[in-house]
DNA sequence: TAGGCCATCTGGTCCT
DNA sequence: AGGACCAGATGGCCTA
């Protein structure tokens, strides 16, 4: 005799309980159990949407924090993680360089140098005659409209 | 119209 | 057992 204690897709011990035997069982559990997966998928896809959009929030969230360089369109997931690296590596980069300069104030000059002739430029909106780009853009090492992936 | 990017669905695997 | 995570498939939208 052909119970309904079945596969892993029956999660039933209500079901097992109703169709123990009796006519019709075989149609009725078979549907149940399609009903149930139906059920079961419906719900995973939810997670599976949730999960997802939990994590385009996240991204959104990367993109708000990394630099963009005056790019009008959003950046690409994958572009938005390039961008991250390379902007933790700058980052890190210049921490490293503010440890191995001896005083505070040698290290300061050094980067306000940079940083006041990125603003002159910006305020006069000028070109500055030889490096066409910013300071801090410079020390990025990526670049979206210059990215290609090297395989 | 082709190519890039994205959202969603789906089945498989791993973890708790 | 159920949820989280992952990767492949598919279809829609947008842009050059």
């Amino acid at each position: 005799m052909k119970t309904c204690n079945s596969s892993h897709l029956e999660s039933g011990v209500e079901s097992e309980l109703q169709c123990r035997s009796g006519a019709g069982c075989v149609a009725k559990c078979s549907s149940e159990r399609m009903e149930n997966a139906a059920k079961r998928r419906l719900a995973a896809n939810a997670r599976e949407r949730r999960r997802m959009q939990g994590l385009n929030t996240a991204f959104d969230r990367l993109r708000k924090v990394v630099p963009q360089w005056g790019q009008d369109k959003k950046l690409s997931k994958y572009e938005t993680l390039q961008m991250a690296l390379s902007y933790i590596m700058a980052l890190t980069r210049i921490l490293a360089e503010a440890e191995r300069y001896s005083s505070e104030r040698e290290w300061i000059s050094l980067h306000c140098e940079h940083f006041h002739a990125d603003s002159y430029h910006h305020y006069t909106a000028q070109k500055p005659a030889a490096d066409s780009e910013p300071y801090a853009q410079r020390i990025f090492t990526y670049h979206p409209e210059h990215f290609q992936i090297a395989n």
